[in-house]
RNA sequence: GCGGCCGUAGUCUAGUCUGGUAGGACGCCGGCCUGCCACGCCGGAGAUCCCGGGUUCGAAUCCCGGCGGCCGCACCA
């Protein structure tokens, strides 16, 4: 008997690299950290994911609009926000050991202080008090700014005049098309812009699969309020009584672990989220992650403590998933962005940003859910991977699985396969689907279970005789028989029911599986 | 970026210490068999042994450098 090991991130990289979900980019050159591709299956799941989303936040919605933004944008856009002063570092080399170091940190070690950490201010500091390598007293070299945003020039000439950056967030570019929105569309206060995207950050180690990239999809909502209105949202009710587990900034400054269970209305009126529309958007996100598929008792609300807030944030609350093979990681930021943002913009491009609202010109405080897609494929991953007599099965939820339905002849006779032909391009015009007729039926059934395809159909000897089929669950292996004429209203109807469907599903959460 | 461990067909892996041009399993392809839950039979293809350099008559194996991965530290808008 070989000793039972609990699932790996390590098991679940190569199951999604050998299933098709994600791949190495430029895998056959030895790949590049922190980059992946999506596979036939990741792409089909990113798509269902994505579209769920702009869904359910954008279209089912009369308050938020979309847009699409561009990946460089205006320069001047990354000095505005602060990311060109925020998000460089300087390093600085040993001329005679060649060791690297981050030229602030290394100075606050040796007991400097900087107020500010400029290329200057550190550069003197190192010069005036003859700072040398602590490990062989070596001299040091100048510091050299290290960039975290990627820098591309724009035109045939290479220097600084052309130079632009791959947008690190896809927030600016819903601030710096914030007015212009706001009258094309005809927008009110309070509203929101919700925009879906590739983002770039040149990170010093990317980490964990899909969880620390170097490239990365932004699913972000920016919700702008009038301050004075900050209390005052009119959907809370929606949300007010859910429970949530919650783990403040005082709490974590006290040491404690252990998250408040405690509802939305409380943790308002408490004053642990600062505002009702903070609050709202905690909710209406988490609903979200419960809807696609997420447990709520592996979600948390935690809080940043002083030292963790961004530039910008006033307060913000990650949204974090228990990942039983590394803990409690971020999935969503939702951050309290104030009016940082816009009033930047306002100084910076010397265009008012302040709209009209209640006969007042106001500059609209922003409230921003910011989803990593890339890191909600993992967590969806995590939950949905089991293992069933020694052989995965991915118990996805319907809305996010990338095949649906499975169509199979139960044998490979020229009868079967004919009329099994006819019902997959049937299915097909309704569902994404796979058609296979090789190998034993419980053979294709175990390798749909693998992809996650919720829905088998298999057509037998009774079908050419009327009509019917079989529909098997891949959650509870049970079947039922429909007319081929009722399938597709019969499988629409099985999606919608979805959570009733599979909630006879016996298989323990992945944590509490061995393999 | 630092330290430790690691890199062999699509996947998992034997072989590495004690150098003699790679073996298995799963998967894949072709054929047969199969009538509701993987692991029936026969045949076959598939390996720059991560890359580059060095030592050697000879390197998957030893040495150096690089790339990539995991863990820890640091970093993390």
């Amino acid at each position: 008997m070989q000793a039972a090991k609990a699932l790996t991130l390590e098991d679940l990289t190569s199951f999604c690299i050998r299933r098709g979900f994600f791949l190495p980019t430029g895998r056959i050159y030895g790949g590049i950290r922190g980059f992946y591709d999506y596979g036939p299956l990741g792409a089909e799941m990113r798509k269902e994911i994505l579209d769920d989303w702009w869904y359910y936040f954008v279209r089912r919605r009369s308050d938020v609009v979309g847009i699409h933004g561009a990946i460089i944008t205006h320069p001047k856009t990354w000095e505005a926000s602060g990311h060109v002063e925020s998000f460089f570092d300087y390093l600085v080399t040993c001329r005679k050991c060649g060791k690297d170091y981050r030229a602030d940190q290394l100075l606050e070690d040796l007991g400097f202080r900087l107020q500010t950490p400029t290329l200057d201010a550190i550069s003197r500091v190192i010069r005036e008090n003859d700072v040398r390598c602590p490990e062989c007293g070596g001299e040091l070299s100048e510091p050299q700014p290290f960039n975290l945003m990627f820098v591309t020039y724009v035109g045939p000439k290479r220097g600084a005049a052309s130079e632009a950056y791959l947008r690190p967030e896809t927030a600016q570019l819903i601030f710096t098309n914030f007015k212009d929105i706001y009258y094309t569309m005809g927008m009110k206060l309070p509203f929101g812009i919700a925009q879906v995207g590739e983002v770039f950050r040149n990170e010093i180690s990317p980490r964990g699969f899909l969880f620390r990239l170097r490239q990365f999809t932004q699913m972000e909502i920016e919700y702008f309020v009038n301050p004075k209105k900050a209390n005052e949202c009119p959907f809370f009710d929606e949300v007010a009584g859910m429970t949530v587990q919650l783990l403040t900034a005082e709490q974590q400054e006290r040491g404690e672990g252990e998250p408040l269970r405690i509802t939305l209305a409380e943790a308002w009126e408490c004053g642990y989220i600062g505002s009702q529309w903070h609050a709202y958007w905690i909710g209406e996100s988490l609903r979200w992650l419960v809807r696609i598929g997420l447990s709520p008792h592996r979600l948390r609300v935690r809080e940043h403590v002083k030292g963790e807030l961004a530039h910008y944030a006033v307060q913000t609350f990650d949204v974090e998933y228990y990942f039983h093979f590394m803990g409690w990681k971020e999935i969503e930021g939702i951050s309290n962005r104030g009016d940082y943002d816009l009033s930047r913009h306002q100084q910076f491009s010397g265009k008012t940003m302040a709209v009209e609202d209640g006969g007042e010109l106001v500059i609209p405080h922003v409230i921003e859910p910011s989803f990593g897609l890339e890191r909600i494929i993992l967590a969806l991953l995590t939950e949905a991977y089991r293992l069933e007599a020694g052989r995965p099965l991915l118990a996805l939820n319907p809305r996010v699985a990338p095949v649906k339905v499975a169509v199979f002849p139960i044998v490979a006779k020229p009868d079967f396969v004919r009329k099994a032909r006819e019902i997959y391009a049937m299915v097909k015009e309704h569902f994404t689907a796979i058609y296979e007729e090789k190998g034993t039926i419980g053979r294709r059934y175990y390798d749909a279970d693998e992809m996650g395809v919720p829905f088998a159909v298999t057509i037998d000897g009774r079908t050419l005789e009327d009509d019917t089929v079989t529909v098997r669950f891949r959650d509870t292996k049970e079947q039922v028989r429909v007319p081929v004429s009722e399938l597709v209203s019969t499988l629409r109807d099985l999606m919608a029911r979805w959570d009733e469907v599979s909630r006879r599903r016996a298989a323990a959460p992945a944590s509490e599986q061995s393999l």
